[in-house]
DNA sequence: GATCTGTCTATTGTAGATAAAAGACAGAAC
DNA sequence: GTTCTGTCTTTTATCTACAATAGACAGATC
C-alpha cells in the first residue's frame, strides 16, 4: 500500500454528518472548505456515497436520499493517520513499558511492531526527537534519554520562563485583541466543568492545553508557541498516564487557572506574575510526584 | 545507490593523515576509535590501502609502504554526508535566492535540484522545521517563512533569556568544574585571534560559537543547549553571506567577549548579566542590520 | 587472560515505485 | 462574469529493496 486513505475516511465520516442534517449537499469547493480537503477528495466521497445510494448525484444536484447508518462509517481506527498511530504506540511503549534510559530504540523492530513501514517510524523519531527524549547516533540506533526527574526539571524550568514572560506580554495587549474573547470564553468553560467536577474532571486534560496555549501565543514569538508543542505532549500523556487522585488534582488546577484568568484581566503585571508562578508551581509539582 | 559510502571515503582520507605520521598502524579495533567508525569500515580502509599499495598487511602487522600522495586522497566533494550537502543548498536558496517568504518548497524539485531521492530531503526539511523557518501543511506543500526581521527579533528574545540564564549559572559554577578551564583557553584564543587580527578574522565565526556553546552549556538543560543549535545555524550562515565590515564587527565582537569571560570570572552575577546583556545587544543589532 | 582478527548478521541510509491527495485549467452552468 | 464541474497533472506519503555501516561471536594471537 503506497499510501493509507485515512484522509479520505476521516473526511468520508465528517461528511456523513453533514449530509444527516441536510436534505441537499452544496457545491464541491464548499464542502471542500468545509471538510478541510481538497475537491479530489470531496470528489471521492460523493461517488462512494452515490454507490452506497445515499445521494443522488448529477452535477450541481446532490439529493440526499437517506440517512446514513451506523455501519456507512468506517471504523474510528482506520481514520487515524499512520503518525497518529505511531505516536501513540510509542508513547505506550516508553511511558508504560520498560523504559529504561539508555535502552536502544531500533526502527526496524519498531517497524514490525507497530506494522507499518521504516520510512515512517523513522520520520516520526526525526520529529519526536525535538522533544528531548531521544537522541540519535548516526549510522547507528536511537538512543531513550527517558522520561526522567531531569527531563521534567529541565522542561518546567524553560517553561517557567516562557510562561512568565508571556503573561507579562498578556496584560498588555490592547483592550480590542481577540486573546480577551477567547480568554472568556475559556474561564466559562473553567466554570462548568467546575460547577459538574465528578462527572467532567477527565476533560480537563484538554482546557489546561487550551488555556496555556492561549497565554503562550501572547507572546508572539513562534519558538515559544513551538515549545509548547513539548509541554502538551508530556501533559497529555501524563495525564493519561498518571491517575491517581486525578480529580481532586484538576479540581485545583482549575481553581488555580480561575485565579491566574482574573489576574490577567487586571492587567496588573504583578498580580498576573504571582498568579502564574503559583499555578506553574504546583503543576511542577504535580509532574515530579508522577516520577518514580 | 543505497547508501553513500562518504563515511567510508572521510576516514579513509583522515586515515591517509595518521598513516603519513607512522611506519605502521595500530589495531582495527583502535584506528575505529581513533576514526570514529566501526570495524567494518576500518577493514574496509585497510584493503583499499592494501590494493594501493600503501601498506603491506597481514593480519597485526601493517606496515606503510609508501607515504600518500595527493591523487591517494578522495575529492572533498565526496566525503560530504548528503545531509550536509542538502542542508547547504538549502540554505544558499533560501538566504541568497530569492527568498520571498509565503513561497513553497516542494521536496521532488529540490531533490532534483539536489541531484538526490525525496526521501533525504524529506526527512532534511523535517529535521529543518525545527528552526523555525519553514513550515509544513499536511499532505502538501512546505512554506518558507523567510529569514525576516520578525524571525530574527524571536530569535534573539529566546535567545538573550537563554543566555542570561546560562551566563548566571555560570558565575556560579563550582572552582573545579571543567568549564573554567575550557573559558581559559577560549580566552587564549580570543588573545591570539586578536593579536592577528586583519590576517585571521574570518576564523571568528567558530570561535563564536565555541564560546556561546560553553556559556550555554553552563545551564545543564538540554532544551537551553539544543536551542544553542538554531542560533548557531543562523548565525553560521549569517557570517558566510554578510561580509560588510566583517574585520571591525569581529574585532568589537571579540573585546565584548573577553570583557564577558572577565566579569564570568569574577564569579559576580551583576557584572556578569551586564557584560553579557552589552553583547548580546550588539550581536542582535548586527544580526537586523543585515536583514533588509 | 586480554586483545585482536575473520566471519557473519542486523540495522541504517537512500533510491525508486506507487496509491492517495492536492491542485490547475478549460469549458459548462448559473 | 462568477462559480461550478470534468479532466488531467503534479506532489506527497508510504512501501520495498539494497548497499553501507555497525556490531556480535568464536577462534587465533599475543
Amino acid at each position: 500500500m503506497a499510501k493509507q486513505n485515512t484522509v479520505f475516511k476521516d473526511a468520508y465520516n465528517r461528511c456523513l454528518k453533514l449530509l444527516a442534517e441536510t436534505s441537499s449537499l452544496p457545491s464541491e469547493p464548499e464542502l471542500g472548505q468545509v471538510l478541510g480537503v481538497s475537491r479530489t477528495t470531496v470528489r471521492a466521497i460523493l461517488s462512494r456515497f452515490e454507490e452506497a445510494q445515499l445521494i443522488a448525484w448529477d452535477k450541481r444536484k446532490k439529493n440526499v436520499l437517506r440517512q446514513p447508518r451506523p455501519d456507512d462509517y468506517f471504523p474510528t481506527e482506520e481514520t487515524d493517520s499512520l503518525a497518529e498511530i505511531i505516536e501513540r504506540s510509542f508513547m505506550r511503549r516508553i511511558l508504560a513499558g520498560g523504559a529504561e534510559p539508555g535502552m536502544q530504540i531500533n526502527e526496524l523492530e519498531l517497524a514490525r511492531e507497530i506494522g507499518t513501514g521504516t520510512t515512517s517510524v523513522r520520520e516520526f523519531l526525526i520529529r519526536f526527537s525535538r522533544f528531548g527524549l531521544i537522541e540519535k547516533r548516526p549510522n547507528s540506533h536511537w538512543i531513550l534519554k527517558g522520561f526522567t526527574r531531569e527531563f521534567a526539571l529541565e522542561l518546567t524550568e524553560v517553561r517557567e520562563m516562557f510562561e512568565l514572560r508571556s503573561a507579562a506580554r498578556f496584560v498588555s495587549l490592547p483592550d480590542d485583541h481577540p486573546a480577551w474573547e477567547e480568554l472568556r470564553e475559556i474561564e466559562t468553560l473553567h466554570r462548568e466543568m467546575l460547577a459538574d467536577i465528578d462527572n467532567r474532571y477527565r476533560e480537563f486534560s484538554e482546557l489546561d492545553e487550551q488555556f496555556h496555549l492561549l497565554v503562550h501565543k501572547a507572546s508572539s514569538n513562534r519558538f515559544i508557541v513551538d515549545f509548547y508543542d513539548i509541554i502538551a505532549i508530556v501533559f497529555h500523556y501524563h495525564y493519561q498516564w498518571n491517575k491517581t487522585n486525578a480529580r481532586q488534582r484538576n479540581a485545583r488546577a482549575l481553581e488555580e487557572h480561575l485565579a491566574y484568568i482574573e489576574a490577567l484581566r487586571s492587567h496588573d503585571p504583578a498580580k498576573a506574575e504571582q498568579a502564574c508562578r503559583r499555578h506553574l508551581q504546583s503543576a511542577r509539582e504535580t509532574l515530579l510526584q508522577s516520577i518514580p
